[in-house]
DNA sequence: GAATTCCCCTG
DNA sequence: CAGGTGATATTG
């Protein structure tokens, strides 16, 4: 039943070696405890220890998990992940949550300030207080440069309570007044308003095109809309909504994008949504090279490929849950009929009060891109004829209480759209991987859901049925490709396959071969 | 830095 | 099972 054989297992587990973790577990007798292979508490004898390949078998032959080591925590949980991770994290925190304390950092790790404080010295040498001091200054800074907001803003928007901290740091840590450092800026001033223009710079060179065509063949009308040079959504950040216009300026490779907020603390959230919705900090070289190691032959890499991500963790397992074994085009065409079906209610629905504000404030800003569920539309700016309204994607809870009778697809997959709600509903912050609990949600899914929403370069969608005809597709044009060699950055490698696949580039395959 | 918790061994 | 050891994570 294992499938490793015993000398190899023994090393493993006296070394603690981490590559083991998980292929398989330590019941010690002497305890009935058992571990996994990395676990740091005493080594038990080998005479007291039998080898288990999961968590199951190891229970039901009487033995309970490991409290240190958490035997039983799914794989890739903070449980699972323990220590090690912690700092990582309380870093993230800092970085997304410039507006809270230290104290409320360390509270969402599970952990108390004092320990917080000691981890982070230990693993960083700085004290969470001053890397947070300079992550507010900088994004500070990065505002003062690249928008016209006034200071008082600024400061809330780096998390600072009003413009006099701000100042007072500032002056401390760069020498310079946040309105010095504004005066090296060429931006002119734009109107008093809660939309905020930021232009966001990318690596040359970027295929816009093919992002912009993956995000058209997949646009749900009510939450986006992908224009020939810009796109416009409404993004869910925590309990508010941020709407924005990205618009592309190749000539400057970058974008200037608009973000129409509720709190200016969401800005920070936003930009870097819209960074890894665009995938701006990609480094297309790396990616151009790993293709060409892959076995792609150069004249069908598209060099600057992007990785069009999808922020909303829940968003992203719809799509990939409607999009089972179905065409883009018919999934797409559902999850619209789902967007506007449960819309209708949404405004009444939300429970917080920065909805309506949010709603307000858009009735007058944001002149030339779209509205949010207000009465008044507004034109958008791409010559486009029909006015449009944008809303906020579909919650889980609106998905977990609706009827879905009214979509066109199996019975089973409704039911999986459902209980994922529900599971969502319960465990918003779950990893992915738990989502494999969930009938009818498999690796693909997670492979998937992981690739577009979390930054992960490195997923190969080996299974995916696209991808295999067009492997085969290209060897008998004796193209073969080894996945293994575009890592760490194969999921640029499942799109460029997935590009090729749609037949833009086929006629050329045959020129070219 | 002490105290607590946890694991494993021995008798 | 009780008593003792060593080690780690975490707290006040």
């Amino acid at each position: 039943m294992l499938n490793l054989p015993l000398c190899i297992m023994q090393k493993a587990r006296l070394a603690r070696d981490a590559r083991f973790d998980g292929l398989f577990f330590i019941g010690v007798k002497s305890t009935s405890i058992f571990c996994r292979t990395i676990c740091k508490a005493r080594m038990p004898q080998e005479k007291n220890v039998t080898y288990y390949e999961n968590p199951i078998a190891a229970m039901n032959n009487g033995f309970r998990p490991c409290l240190m080591c958490r035997p039983d925590s799914a794989p890739g949980s903070y449980a699972w992940k323990g220590v090690e991770t912690t700092v990582e994290r309380g870093v993230k925190l800092i970085n997304v949550h410039l507006s809270l304390n230290i104290n409320e950092i360390a509270d969402k790790l599970g952990i108390s300030t004092r320990y917080f404080n000691k981890l982070f010295e230990q693993h960083l040498h700085v004290s969470p207080k001053r890397y947070q001091l300079l992550t507010r200054l900088l994004f500070a800074k990065q505002l003062l440069h690249e928008s016209c907001l006034p200071i008082e803003q600024v400061a809330q928007a780096s998390g600072f309570n009003a413009a006099k901290p701000l100042q007072h740091h500032m002056k401390v840590t760069t020498g310079l007044t946040p309105s010095q450092i504004r005066r090296f800026t060429t931006l002119k001033s734009q109107a008093k308003s809660t939309n905020v223009t930021v232009y966001l710079c990318y690596r040359p060179p970027y295929q816009w095109q093919h992002i912009r065509d993956f995000y058209k063949l997949r646009e749900i009308g009510a939450n986006e809309k992908i224009g020939e040079n810009s796109i416009c959504k409404v993004l869910r950040l925590g309990d508010s909504h941020v709407l924005f216009n990205a618009l592309h300026q190749s000539q400057n490779n970058r974008f200037e994008v608009t973000f129409s907020l509720v709190d200016l603390r969401l800005l920070k959230g936003s930009i870097a949504a819209v960074k890894k919705m665009l995938d701006l900090n990609c480094e297309p070289e790396a990616i151009y090279d790993s293709l060409v190691d892959a076995g792609l032959p150069s004249s069908l890499i598209l060099n600057g490929l992007r990785l069009p991500g999808v922020i909303d963790k829940f968003e992203a397992g719809c799509r990939a849950i409607v999009g089972q074994q179905v065409t883009v085009k018919a999934a797409i065409g559902q999850l619209n009929l789902l967007q506007n079906t449960l819309n209708t209610k949404q405004v009444l629905e939300c429970d917080n009060a920065s909805t309506e504000l949010f709603v307000a404030q858009q009735k007058c800003h944001l002149k030339g891109a779209y509205t949010l569920n207000s009465e008044c539309h507004i034109k958008s700016n791409e010559a486009q004829s029909t006015p449009s309204v944008l809303n906020v994607f579909v919650s889980p809870k609106q998905v977990a209480q609706a009827d879905l009778s009214f979509l066109k697809m199996p019975q089973a997959r409704k039911n999986t759209l459902k209980a994922f709600a529900q599971f969502m509903l319960e465990k918003p912050q779950a990893c992915i991987e738990e989502w494999l609990n969930i009938k009818g949600i498999g690796m693909w899914t997670v492979n998937y859901v992981t690739m577009r929403s979390s930054e992960s370069p490195d997923i190969f969608l080996a299974t995916d049925l696209v991808i295999k005809n067009q492997i085969k597709k290209l060897a008998e044009q004796e193209i073969n490709i080894t996945q293994e060699a575009a890592a760490p950055w194969r999921s640029y490698l499942t799109l460029s396959l997935w590009h090729l696949s749609s037949g833009i580039l086929n006629t050329k395959i045959n020129k070219v071969s």
